[in-house]
DNA sequence: GTCTATAATCAGATAGAC
DNA sequence: GTCTATCTGATTATAGAC
């Protein structure tokens, strides 16, 4: 009985799993592509190609389809973090983790984060899922922050809560659509533009 | 006759003019503080204290509305850089443009741009007052830029147009609110710090 | 769980009196 | 030009059959 009930269900489940990580990736997509107020849930469900009341069955409002894009975004960059040496240099496992970022925004992969008042904050806010996540990340690069400041390899000028949300912004950076907008410059080069910005700075050394 | 009437109309014009730029200043405040999206004709016309339908009188959509404040913004902007010296050293005079798209982004006073997809977007690019601005402001950054590359202040490895991005990015620079959200820095300290990452980064020196 | 059809709401824009 | 009242369309969300 239970030999066939098992697979039975365990198959549901993951045609279930399935339609959730398509349902997830067309919306990571187009939260990428034009943000959570210019997303409508119709353009989800046509891209998934199911209806919209299927998409409700699965998440229960717009606020919490982008959340679950969002900490989808999350646990990535934490797996990523996570599978970085800790023996190595801590500026270099920053400067992996910025060049990491930036090929998910070059690849149209990742969602703009609500920087100004929006109900998707809120959702945020709240969702313990997504809160534990930003936690974990936070304290695994401020270590390594502070640990390449008492080195001398990041200014000790800065705060070091400044250079983090400075990390974070990377994520959000209008300068990478810019440049990737006129084509004048590959992936790679626009990589190493931003990085040597955001480390060495515009000025002359 | 004349002397009587000539007054009269200037006088229409001038309440006129007045009514118009509280219009503008509330829709800036609006921008500013939540974004062109989230922004409701609504409320710019509570705030201002008349009728939605007296707005539509003085302009004639929602998108004319904003583009109008940005255009004010990109006005100001020239004004100020056109009142720098022009014998200063290039790089200084950069400088003093970051500092002042900070000090008025600090003061609330810095309307969102349309970095991503939008109805304004479309209406900004085919407003010649806007492409105007947009122009001219560019025009003499980017000789300064240039200046300063050549004189060896900022990067030579960066190109021109890369650092120019930079700069207008400021505009939007979420680090800003971030820590000004926190409450432990001055609006002098955040000044200070964003400068400082723009021009000499987060590495050490 | 998926669908079609529809409710409910909200925001941009307008009509028409004054 | 300003107002009140209304229209229109888009969008989130749900009802109910299968």
């Amino acid at each position: 009985m239970s030999s066939t009930d098992t697979p039975k269900t365990s198959f549901k489940q993951r045609m279930l799993q399935v339609r959730e990580d398509a349902i997830i990736h067309a919306v990571n997509r187009l939260l990428a592509e034009k943000g959570f107020e210019a997303m409508t849930v119709d353009e989800v469900a046509a891209q998934v190609g199911i209806a919209k009341a299927s998409l409700y069955k699965h998440f229960s409002s717009k606020e919490d389809l982008a959340a679950a894009a969002i900490v989808r975004g999350m646990r990535r960059a934490q797996n990523f973090i996570g599978g970085l040496p800790s023996e190595a240099p801590p500026l270099e496992n920053l400067r992996a983790v910025v060049r990491w970022l930036l090929e998910v925004k070059l690849a149209g992969d990742m969602p703009i984060l609500p920087s100004q008042s929006s109900s998707l904050r809120a959702t945020l806010m709240v969702n313990s899922d997504y809160m534990d996540s930003l936690m974990a990340i936070s304290d695994r690069l401020e270590k390594w922050i502070e640990a390449a400041q008492t080195r001398g390899e990041l200014s000790q000028r800065l705060p070091t809560i400044a250079i983090l949300f400075t990390l974070f912004a990377c994520a959000s950076d209008p300068v990478v659509e810019f440049l990737q907008m006129g084509g004048r410059f590959t992936d790679e080069q626009i990589t190493d533009i931003v990085l040597a910005t955001y480390f060495e700075g515009i000025n002359a050394r």
